[in-house]
DNA sequence: GTAGGGTTAG
């Protein structure tokens, strides 16, 4: 800024020689006099036509638009009829800032519009979130035919296609800017490839990725967002891996999707080197770099580390008060949660849908029926908020984790919204546990109707069954499961060891170290018993023998991959697993009694959330 | 003078 406003006052000295005061002299202000002097130069009423153009530009880039009006009525009181020049110019300011009554006005007084204005315009409206209306005003463009399209037309109008998901649209600009060879215009190649990815046509988008003989690093960030919109995360890290290659430089755009890919992926030493980039660099204060480098973090387990950059960011937004606050949710950390959800309204923001799932899910993790019912009242009477598809899932698994069964059943029947399979899911789980066979049963019909083809849900209703000791229903629930083109969900655990993600299915052959693997389980499951440890066969429902049992339970991924961890990574450094399933009774108890024998802290994320063991204890309080 | 990219939710 002060550079900006020496250099200001040094062009209007030397060519207009205005001021009164002596430039040449001294140029050392300090910053209050300078901004002063910045303030007598923006009331100057004589600056000439070109100054003026000059500096509308320059309050369109920098959005000052106290200073841009001051330009204006300049432009008025010289008595100069604006030129379309002016007008463009004070169009895109006047959108730059926001104001788009002003630049609407402007457009409307033209006695007549080029190119360039209708371009402006339609920009103004798509940067200012009215992209409908940016389509409209093509058309109406189009009608006028008073003038052509150009590149930046194309582009320009393609913003307002990836806002609004105007695939069709995009489809016809697409096939014009092939007829006059505007695809090879890094811009118009760029916003296409970018609705194609939106509109999940990740393959389009792709392909013209791929054709592209120049990519500018908007054009790698669009790629890369675009995978991740499509949840082709490890496409987003192998693309990020590409451009590191060809040398793209790495600025807050590129950093904040592919953290994003990483928090995924839960790919934390991957994230640890961006993070890395993001230290050395200037933009490690921006707000969506934050937000992700918080969520990343809370992913990946390291909720302190998320806690950590969460603290350096001075004026913080919605996104990351909500990432922090369903970081500690995850975490099974309740009281932080809410703690920060206080802070967060004492900041002066109001909680929107967002911070409310994650409130509600923090009392899930820890069953506070009493404290959720409050959020979810405050939703719409305190916030005015309306209660959405996540605010009654999670409503619904904390009535029913709690043993309110029949309330869990009632919200159901009474919202809005169509059940979800996983508030189904939820209830047949609760049921399980308080022997509610009845409703189970209606639960799992629906869940069946739904999710035909997840055999998750047929094993839940044979363990209800099984938990109320009648075999002869657990057997038809198998015999039913089957018949039925059902495929059940395998466990997969992996572990990070070193830049390497070690995969495991439960009872894998395939991973090159396996032999050793079982051997120190083995080994190291002796010792536990040794040390008092029996497993929780009750937890495993299958229908197998009791020998059969156990050699199932010994084999469960996330034990292989726990002892890998074991085998591979420095005493003192934490264990850290991920699983596709939620963890079994018996593995918890494992890690429990593996954290106090080994003094690790073992962290375990399923799908679900975060339980980190430490001492024998687990972060979750038995309840999850 | 006008154009393309990013964050949070069971």
């Amino acid at each position: 800024m002060k550079a900006f406003i020496i250099q200001n006052l040094k062009t209007l000295h030397r060519k207009f020689d205005y001021r009164n005061f002596s430039l040449a002299a001294n140029l050392d202000f300090d910053e209050s006099t300078l901004a002063q002097e910045q303030d007598r130069v923006w009331d100057q009423n004589n600056l000439p036509i070109p100054t003026l153009q000059h500096l509308i530009q320059k309050c369109a880039r920098e959005r000052t638009i106290r200073e841009g009006k001051s330009c204006h009525a300049q432009i008025i009181q010289l008595g100069f009829q604006a030129d379309d020049l002016t007008s463009n110019m004070l169009i895109n300011m006047y959108a730059k800032c926001g104001n788009l009554g002003h630049a609407r006005k402007l457009f409307d007084e033209m006695p007549q519009r080029s190119l360039v204005s209708w371009n402006t315009l339609i920009g103004a409206y798509t940067q200012n979130g009215n992209a409908e209306v940016g389509l409209l005003l093509f058309k109406e463009m189009h009608r006028d035919g008073s003038c052509s399209f150009s590149e930046f037309t194309v582009s320009g109008v393609l913003c307002a296609c990836a806002l609004v998901l105007a695939l069709i649209e995009c489809k016809q600009l697409h096939a014009f800017a092939l007829k006059l060879s505007f695809e090879s215009n890094v811009y118009v190649s760029t916003a296409l490839l970018d609705v194609y990815a939106k509109c999940n046509l990740i393959e389009d988008a792709n392909w013209i990725f791929e054709s592209m003989p120049q990519r500018s690093d908007v054009t790698w960030t669009s790629m890369l967002v675009g995978f991740v919109t499509n949840e082709l995360y490890e496409e987003a890290l192998l693309l990020l891996r590409r451009a590191q290659r060809a040398g793209v430089e790495y600025n807050q755009f590129t950093v904040s999707s592919a953290l994003s890919a990483c928090a995924a992926l839960t790919a934390l030493i991957e994230g640890n080197q961006v993070h890395a980039v993001v230290c050395k660099s200037s933009f490690g204060s921006n707000i969506y770099v934050a937000s992700t480098l918080v969520d990343l973090y809370a992913k990946c387990g390291m909720i302190k580390d998320a806690y950590a950059v969460f603290s350096t960011v001075d004026e913080k937004n919605i996104v990351l008060w909500n990432a922090m606050v369903s970081g500690f949710a995850r975490h099974g950390r309740s009281l932080e949660a809410m703690i920060l959800f206080e802070k967060m309204q004492l900041s002066g923001l109001c909680p929107n849908q967002v911070t409310y799932v994650s409130v509600l899910s923090s009392c899930c993790h820890m069953g506070l029926v009493e404290r959720g019912k409050k959020y979810f009242d405050m939703i719409t009477k305190e916030h005015n908020l309306s209660h959405n598809v996540f605010h009654y899932s999670c409503m619904v698994d904390i009535l029913g984790r709690s043993g309110l069964i029949d309330e869990a059943k009632d919200l159901i029947d009474k919202m809005s919204f169509e059940a979800t399979p996983s508030m189904w899911g939820s209830l047949l789980a609760s049921c399980k546990v308080y022997g509610n066979v009845e409703l189970a049963e209606e639960a799992a019909k629906c869940l069946f109707e739904v999710e035909p083809n997840n055999a998750g849900n047929h094993v839940l209703l044979s363990n209800v069954y099984a938990s109320r000791g009648r075999w002869e229903d657990v057997a038809r629930a198998r015999t039913l499961l089957k018949e039925s083109e059902a495929k059940k969900v395998r466990g997969i655990s992996w572990i990070e060891i070193k830049d390497k993600v070690h995969t495991f299915m439960v009872g894998e052959r395939n991973h090159p170290r396996i032999s050793e693997i079982y051997g120190r389980l083995d080994d190291f499951l002796e010792e536990m018993r040794n040390q008092g440890y029996r497993g929780e066969n009750e937890h495993d429902l299958h229908d197998v023998e009791e020998s059969r049992k156990q050699e199932l339970l010994k084999h469960h991924s996330e034990k292989l991959a726990f002892t890998l961890g074991l085998m591979c990574l420095p005493s003192g450094v934490p264990i850290r697993i991920m699983k596709n399933l939620r963890i079994c009774g018996d593995c918890h108890s494992f890690m429990k009694k593996a954290s106090s024998i080994t003094g690790r802290l073992i962290i375990v994320r399923d799908n679900n959330r975060f339980h980190h063991f430490r001492d024998g204890f687990c972060s979750c309080g038995e309840f999850w």
